[in-house]
DNA sequence: CCACATTTTGCAAAATAATACAGGTTTTTG
DNA sequence: CAAAAACCTGTATTATTTTGCAAAATGTGG
């Protein structure tokens, strides 16, 4: 990995977490923490960041307090993406939805990991493109533009002609009566497909919703291979999910 | 190998990739590493590519760094938007490829415009995505890092089956002798299928950019139907591509 | 076709850059 | 305050670049 290209990804980082430790950057890049600390020093002297004990903040870190706003990611989400990613090796191909929760996924990917995204969801596409080694494939159609994702007959043919290994899926509601739901009637199509096609099913979701249903049916729970939350895997509110038979971490 | 022949390799590799490493580009030639590097730094003062320690980067590797102040937009390239506008009326179906000047367009569409806007270009469909009343088709394929747009045969064939009313192309080189060219054989590729399926073509360009040539062909300037510079129509710059049949705005 | 200038390429030694490592020092934190 | 973590400094190591030079290839004018 070039200089150039680390240092770029390190601010990346911070603008999207708007933080980062040395201490996680070196296992990430696998460098020394001295490199890292180089790259911040360097990157701090040009004002892309603010060095600190430890690690560096963005720019921005200082005029957004405490705005527990979307720009922040919460804790929760990067626990359930780190899990995620834990099931990536390189040169699998992965089918995401969109969501939050994906994005956040998308942006802890570790850079020397090298896979295949496809995606019809337009701000896990801009993640994916800024990763350094990552290939990504735009699933097109029409736009839905609350979800900000693309739906359609064709996304739908597109998405059945792939055999991708994993489907990361963001769930709006899941529910062992009803298994996954949610409410927006041209996005649980898409879901649907990308259930039938992938190999492996991967429901990423919040402990909040977690035995919640919405309007649409996506999935019973037997068609889910696994079910990833911010909780612990012992957990009493998942045991339902394990008796179903549903895979949880 | 001859020397043009392995510098337009390199250069394709680093618009594909992002980055080249001197050590694998002179395993993949099978030349040695002072000709690699001698290349490099060749390319690099022609500001075709940015040197670093080990390799080289697409200059676009830097922008997106830069992406916070990709706000700012140059008054020709504004200038240029407008003009274009005031070719689209409401219903229409528009196509267009990527580049900065056509981001612009789409920055400056007028909120109550309604009209159906179809690309490829990530930062594109970002802009159009903004919009209130304008619907956006995506087409879909393997995203290219370099220009940030989706190529490849799926993108092609999808461009084919449209009849959009207008095609905006952001135009790298244009030269009477030579017609339209670029650098980037994959996206030329692209621009090709859309001036074919387009009933209209426009070709937007900053003026700096008139008379100039890049190595790859993409049409002649019969296949042109308007040429949109900043500069104003009786500009004696201009007047070759009137006479060779171009409108020009 | 030949002799000569020019360009291109490869090689090796010296210079430089990037990184890792070892130690002692400072900051954080409980 | 004391342990742990993070930092700094200098040094060693490795990879990359520079430089000068010579061989090979290419171009050119007689």
């Amino acid at each position: 990995m070039l200089k150039k290209e680390r240092q770029a990804f390190i601010l990346h980082q911070v603008n999207l977490h708007n933080k980062v430790l040395s201490s996680s950057l070196c296992t990430e890049i696998s460098v020394s923490e001295d490199t890292i600390r180089r790259d911040l020093q360097e990157l701090s002297e040009e004002g892309k960041i603010i060095k600190v004990h430890g690690g560096a903040l963005s720019h921005s870190f200082n005029e957004v307090n405490f705005s527990t706003n979307g720009v922040y990611s919460q804790p929760e989400k990067l626990k359930i993406a780190q899990k995620a990613i834990a099931l990536i090796s390189n040169g699998m191909f992965i089918l995401t939805s969109g969501g939050t929760t994906i994005l956040e996924l998308a942006r802890s990917l570790p850079p020397q990991l090298k896979a295949t995204f496809m995606s019809g969801s337009i701000p896990a596409i801009l993640e994916y493109m800024h990763h350094p080694n990552i290939e990504v494939i735009v699933i097109g159609d029409k736009i839905s533009k609350n979800s900000k994702i693309t739906v359609g007959s064709e996304a739908i043919a597109k998405i059945k002609q792939m055999k991708p290994d994993i489907c990361f899926l963001g769930t709006n509601a899941i529910d062992v009566e009803h298994g996954v739901t949610d409410n927006d009637w041209e996005v649980v199509q898409l879901k649907k497909a990308m259930i039938e096609s992938s190999k492996m099913v991967v429901c990423l979701t919040i402990a909040e919703k977690i035995n919640s249903t919405q309007p649409i049916h996506v999935c019973d729970l037997s068609q889910i291979d696994m079910l990833i939350t911010e909780l612990d895997a012992t957990n009493s509110l998942l045991k339902p999910y394990i008796n179903a038979g549903v895979k949880v971490a």
